[in-house]
DNA sequence: GGAATTATCTAAAGCGCTTTAGAAGACTGA
DNA sequence: TCAGTCTTCTAAAGCGCTTTAGATAATTCC
C-alpha cells in the first residue's frame, strides 16, 4: 500500500523509465507511443517497468509538445438557473462518457456574472485549453457559431438555430416529429379535436414543435385548438388550460409542450371532474422525474439526452480527429412512453 | 472582424508582447503576474499590449512551469444510469460556478466501463491533469476516501460515510434534520400516528433518514410505522404502501423517502379515495421537476444542490490554496417547501 | 568481403511559461 | 566622489514531453 502511495506521490517521468532501463528519453516515450522503430524486447520492458512505476504521463507536458491538451469544453450559461437542471445532468454525464471513449476529456466552464459567454469562450480558445467545444442550449440566433466558425475552432452545437441547418455539425432532438407522432397516434385513436398548450417565449424548440403538431394535424384533417402563454407566468397558463377544457366544444386530447404543462393539464382537469383518460387525453414531452408518478400517470416522450450527449461527443471527436471538412447534422427520435393518460377519444368508445 | 479571427487564430505569446515592445520575455511574465519589480510604465505598456493582441496565457506552458493544472475533477460513474439526474446537473453547475469564482476550472471525468472509479482517479492524479477532486455520492465505506487521502490529494466529498465524519473535508445535506423537520411540524399540526415509506438498500442518505425520524418522533412522543422495499421494487412499494393506508389504524400523515415515493402516496391514496391533505398529509424530500405539478401539489424539502456545489468548490478551493490542514466539514439546511399536500391531522379538524 | 540496407536507438531542439540569479543603470549618503 | 542601495530589467535554466535528424550496430546483397 505504500508502494501505492510512493508510486503515485513521485509517478513516474519518462527520465524516471528511461534511468532505470538505461535508455534514453525519446526511445521510452516512442516505445509508449507504439511506434515501429522500437525492439519488440524494449516495448516489452518499458511497458512493463512504466505499470509497476504507475506511470502516467503528464498532461502539461505532452500538451505543451503536442499543442493539443486533449480537452473538449462545455460553456454553460449558469446565470440563467432555471435551466440547471435533468437535461444537463444527462447532456454531461452523456458528452463525459462519449469523450472518455475517444480520449478526450470534457471540461465544465461557467460563464462568471462579470463575462459574456462570447468572451469566455475566447478565452478557452485562445489559452488553448480546449481543442474543440460543444455549444448547448443554441438561441435562433446564436453568436457563439459565428464566433466559432470564425475562429476556426472545432465544435459541435447541440440544438439547431431557426435560419436553417447553417453548415455547422450538429445533434437535435426532433421534438417536432414527436408531437407529429403525438398527433397521428391520438388520430389512429379517433380524436378529431386536439388542444396544444404552448409558450409565447421564442425557444427554436417551441417553434418546431407548434409547427409539426400543425403540420400533422393538417394533413390528417383534425383541428388544433393552440393556446399559449408566456412560460414563466404560470397562473396565465392554467387559466388557458381551463378555458380550454370548459369551451363548448372542448378536445379530446391535449399536448403539453413539456411534461411541466401536461400534468397541469392533468390537474386542472381532475379539478373540473374530467377523468383522464376516459374523457379526455393528455401527452406531454420530457419524460422529466415525477411524470411517471402522477395520476394517471403521464404518457409522453423520452428524449435520450444522454444518448444525444454521447453521440454529440462522437461527431466532435472526429472533427478534431479530422475527419472531412462536410459537417455532421443529426436529428435523433424521441421515443413514445405509453402510459396512462391517453386512450380512444370518448364518442368512440 | 478579421483582425480579431486573426487573433484567435495566432493568439499572442509572452514572446510575441516581447518583441513588440522590446522587452524580454520574463519581464513581460512579471509585468502580467503583477511583480513589484516592475516599473509603472512597463507594467500599462505591456497590458495594452496584451490586450490588443487579444493575449491569453497559454494553459499547457504555466501549467508545465508552475506544476498547477488549475483544474480540479469530478469523477461521474456514468455506469449506473439511474443516478443522471437532476442532482447532478445541479451539482456540476455549482461547482463550475464555485470554482470560477476562485479562478480554477472543472473537469468531469468518467469511469469507462474497462476501468474502476479507483483506476480513474489515478490516471487522473498521476497524469497531473487535476490539482484535487470532488467526490460526489459517497457510499457507506468509499474506497476512493481511502486512496486519496493516502495520496495526498486535496479532495472533498459530496457526503458522508457512515461510520463518523472522519477527518477529511465534506458537505452534505441535513437531510436527517429534514425528516425531524417534518414530524415536527405534523406533530404541531395535530398527527400522532406518521408513516414513513423507505427503502431497503444501504445507501447513507436512507439510514440518515430513517434514523432521524425515528429519534423525532420519540421524541415528541409520536408512533411511526416504517415500511421499506428495494429501491428499484416498484411494485412492491405500492404494495407496501396500499397495506400501511388501508391497515385499520393507518397513519394520518406519511413521509416519502423521496419524492418519488411520495408522489407513488399521493396517487394510492387517490385510488383508495383518501383525500390528500384532508384524510392524509404527505410529505416528500428533494424537490423533484413535477413535484409541484402533482394532485395536490407536494410538499417537499428542497435540498438546493446548486449551491451546495458552489460551497464544495469553494472549499476545495481554499485547500488548494494552502489553507489549514484541519479539515472542513459542512452540514446545509434542506428548506421546507410548503405545498397543498399537508394539513391538520383528521381529527382534530 | 565491402557497400548498401535495415533495425534500433540517441542527441538536440523546442513547445510557452515561471523562477532564480544576477546585471546595469540611477540614485543615495557621507 | 565613490561605495552602497535601489530600481528595473535580462540571461539562463528547467518543467516533461514529442519530433526531427542523425548515429551505431546488425544484416543483407552481389
Amino acid at each position: 500500500m505504500s508502494g501505492e502511495a510512493w508510486a503515485l506521490a513521485r509517478r513516474g517521468s519518462l527520465r524516471e523509465i528511461a534511468d532505470e532501463l538505461g535508455l534514453s528519453v525519446p526511445t521510452v516515450s516512442r516505445a509508449l507511443g507504439g511506434y515501429t522503430d522500437i525492439a519488440e524486447a524494449t516495448r516489452k520492458r518499458v511497458a512493463e517497468t512504466a505499470k509497476r512505476l504507475g506511470y502516467a504521463p503528464n498532461a502539461a507536458g505532452r500538451m505543451l509538445a503536442s499543442g493539443k491538451s486533449g480537452f473538449v469544453g462545455l460553456v454553460l450559461p449558469v446565470g440563467a438557473q432555471q435551466f440547471v437542471d435533468a437535461y444537463l445532468g444527462a447532456i454531461v454525464a452523456g458528452l463525459s462518457e462519449g469523450f472518455s471513449e475517444r480520449g478526450l476529456d470534457l471540461m465544465i466552464a461557467t460563464v462568471p456574472a462579470t463575462e459574456t459567454p462570447l468572451d469566455t469562450i475566447r478565452k478557452l480558445i485562445g489559452s488553448r485549453r480546449v481543442d474543440g467545444l460543444i455549444l448547448a442550449r443554441i438561441a435562433p440566433q446564436d453568436p457563439r457559431i459565428a464566433l466559432l466558425r470564425e475562429a476556426e475552432v472545432p465544435f459541435v452545437a447541440l440544438g439547431r438555430q431557426l435560419d436553417g441547418p447553417g453548415d455547422h455539425s450538429w445533434l437535435d432532438v426532433d421534438s417536432g416529429a414527436a408531437f407529429a407522432e403525438a398527433v397521428e397516434r391520438l388520430a389512429a385513436l379517433g380524436h378529431r379535436h386536439i388542444g396544444l398548450v404552448s409558450i409565447t417565449d421564442d425557444f427554436s424548440f417551441a417553434r418546431h414543435r407548434d409547427a409539426d403538431t400543425a403540420l400533422a394535424a393538417a394533413r390528417l384533417g383534425l383541428r388544433i385548438s393552440r393556446i399559449a402563454a408566456p412560460r414563466a407566468d404560470r397562473e396565465a397558463r392554467r387559466q388557458g388550460i381551463r378555458d380550454l377544457l370548459t369551451a363548448p366544444d372542448r378536445p379530446t386530447a391535449v399536448l403539453g409542450l413539456v411534461d411541466g404543462i401536461a400534468l397541469d393539464v392533468l390537474n386542472i382537469a381532475a379539478d373540473l371532474g374530467l377523468s383522464v383518460p376516459t374523457d379526455l387525453s393528455v401527452i406531454g414531452f420530457d419524460d422529466i422525474a415525477g411524470s411517471g408518478h402522477s395520476t394517471p400517470p403521464l404518457s409522453t416522450f423520452e428524449p435520450y439526452n444522454q444518448r444525444l450527449g454521447r453521440r454529440a461527443a462522437h461527431v466532435l471527436a472526429d472533427l478534431l480527429a479530422g475527419a472531412g471538412k462536410a459537417p455532421i447534422q443529426i436529428l435523433e427520435k424521441a421515443e413514445f412512453v405509453a402510459r396512462g393518460s391517453h386512450a380512444r377519444a370518448p364518442d368512440t368508445k
